[in-house]
DNA sequence: TTACCTATTGCAACCGGTTGCAATATACTT
DNA sequence: AAGTATATTGCAACCGGTTGCAATAGGTAA
């Protein structure tokens, strides 16, 4: 007969587990009834139910979540990957995801389950594809449509307990929730239009989902207004540390004119007008600037900055709900956040005199 | 004899999952040696082992973590809680907590685990209590030691398991990692006096440890420069949303004259900022600011901001490394990060003409 | 050749819950 | 009173790995 696997001294001094059969046996009944007690189950005396809840309220029982999980295959925890958005690995990303986490955290929280948070070091499809055969999390919200959407997609194909903070996408095999940054772009430049700017830069990756919608709109905006499009004014930052910075000061040194800008994110917004005031222009004097996702602290910047919001606490509750719809079997779906458009009132972005 | 609990079909097509007794069988071994020959073990003949493996990649098996978990009582996963700093528990923390977060996410990815994260809706020891009893987690970071210190060391008595982001306490029973607050207080303070500041207001909650030894070291500072403390330049913020905002409107209001101000962190010091701004007061023209933290954003803040570095990388990795010493039985320590005290330059607080 | 040692592998128990089905007791029906 | 339906409870298998010990094979020493 074989030993149990160890006598587990567990060095710092751990009480002996106090398990459902001790539970069972103090409570003179068997540890299926004890079980179905616990979990309220209809089938069981409510005398008996009531009498083995307070023994195990006595004793302080708590059950075990790892068996528990193990037996029902189901770990009631929800994985949520952040890539990381610049190159320079150590660095935290965007607060606008560190916030949405929060958002997310307390969905969670509502429906009981945790969360388990996971940074890529490389972004690379392989590490969701990694996370996502470990099994440790019932199912996976990814931050970011950063890399590949193929690669996604492939992933999405043979995985579906997947959602994806970002844009739709064409054929998606996976549910995204995001803002309508089409409409986000396009009521951003509008209102530096209405500000009276009409040489309107725009900072952002067109070549991510998110990036190229806003300036869908953005071009739609301008379109609407009759103002000519100018290429020189879209200015792509490469992904350094200081992305929306050094995409500021190239805008400058291309000396191309312009009076406003309208920045994929709040960061490049702050990032570029650190740029602007090193360059002794000021804001919203010279020029009006529109950033995106309203973070908390930007409310405390100065000149305050006119954004368009991306509700955390909304966005988390619809990536919670529309995964758990997913595991539940609903179908894919690209979901826009229902109010997330509005325009801070701010002192940015007068006209000028 | 009884069936197994269902056939599980799964809404969402999921396949059939392949698990170590397929690998066995497929490689013509038992469950053991492949078990084995996964986890290295010398035991097994280093052909049958690249035979094994080479027949797991093919077949993408991954093995099932819950069941390892399950078996070897650990989980691999830490579980990092932050309360919820203010009383609007909706809003999201300190961003000096989220950005140290991330800072524990690359420490543990570097060991080997996971991250499990849980918000406080209602601070309470309760929360910390009933988390530690849920054993999901191989241990607990907790983020900040806003409730008593008393609560922490009742539930570090019985769970050693703990790590806690804070400053030393007397017969404490849990470790703790923090910066030398003392000395950032010191130094800030100093900063302050050499630019010529006379008049020093501190902003900070003196109940709470760290934030009482910030305070402490400011009085060093005045002390040692021979400069009178006056009381009316403590102000402890409540804890509303806007705690640093209004605690300088409140310090604005009460008509006692300063020149300086040491806030507590980043966040109350911009908070602040902006309320000096409503009022018409120049910083650092008429008031300098230091603040604590050294956050992300608010090297981009105008006027720029002199604030006390806490090194995320560096408080995450200690932390983790704390946790795991713990776990593996090492005694209580009080750990000050090794060099966390930086004073950024910046045109902050220039002294007066 | 026989005893003994080492290298490698397999057997089967075990982790702590959950649940299908059987068993028993009690109540109700005719 | 016999038969049937209902309410409770217990039995025992099962989830998928890990590991102590037994078993076997091949090699070496005496």
């Amino acid at each position: 007969m074989s030993k149990p696997p160890a006598p587990k001294p567990d060095k710092i001094g751990e009480h002996r587990e106090f398990r459902m059969s001790d539970l069972a046996r103090l409570a003179g009944v068997s540890k299926s009834t004890v079980s179905r007690a616990l979990a309220d189950s209809p089938l069981v005396n409510p005398e008996t139910k009531a009498r083995i809840k307070a023994i195990a309220d006595a004793h302080n029982y708590r059950l075990n979540q790892a068996a528990r999980n193990f037996r029902l295959k189901e770990s009631l925890t929800i994985g949520v990957l952040i890539p990381s958005a610049r190159h320079a690995d150590w660095r935290i990303s965007d607060p606008f995801f560190l916030e949405l986490v929060g958002g997310i955290a307390d969905a969670m929280t509502d429906k009981g389950h945790e969360l388990l948070l996971s940074r890529a070091r490389a972004q690379s499809g392989d590490w969701i594809r990694r996370f996502v055969d470990a099994r440790r999390t019932d199912g996976v919200i990814l931050l970011g449509q950063g890399l590949e959407h193929d690669e996604i997609n492939a992933i999405g194909e043979r995985y579906p307990r997947l959602v994806v903070w970002g844009a739709p996408e064409p054929h998606q095999t996976y549910t995204t929730v995001g803002s309508d940054n089409e409409k986000g772009g396009y009521v951003a430049t509008r209102h530096l239009i209405e500000q009276g700017r009409r040489r309107i830069a725009y900072i952002g990756n067109t070549s991510l989902p998110e990036a190229n919608l806003r300036y869908a709109g953005y071009r739609r905006a301008l379109e609407d207004f009759g103002i000519d499009h100018d290429d020189r004014l879209l200015q792509v930052p490469d992904n350094t540390f200081d992305a929306g910075f050094d995409a500021a000061r190239q805008l400058l040194r291309s000396g191309v004119d312009f009076d406003g800008l309208f920045a994929f994110s709040d960061l490049y917004a702050i990032e570029a007008i650190k740029a602007f005031r090193e360059a002794d222009i000021k804001v919203p004097g010279d020029i009006g600037v529109v950033g995106y996702d309203d973070l908390e602290i930007a409310s405390y910047y100065h000149p305050s900055l006119t954004s368009i919001r991306q509700d955390r606490q909304e966005g988390g509750r619809l990536l919670v709900e529309s995964l758990l719809g997913r595991i539940a079997g609903e179908p894919v779906e690209a979901r826009l956040l229902p109010t997330p458009i509005v325009i801070r009132e701010s002192s940015i972005a007068q006209p000028r005199l």
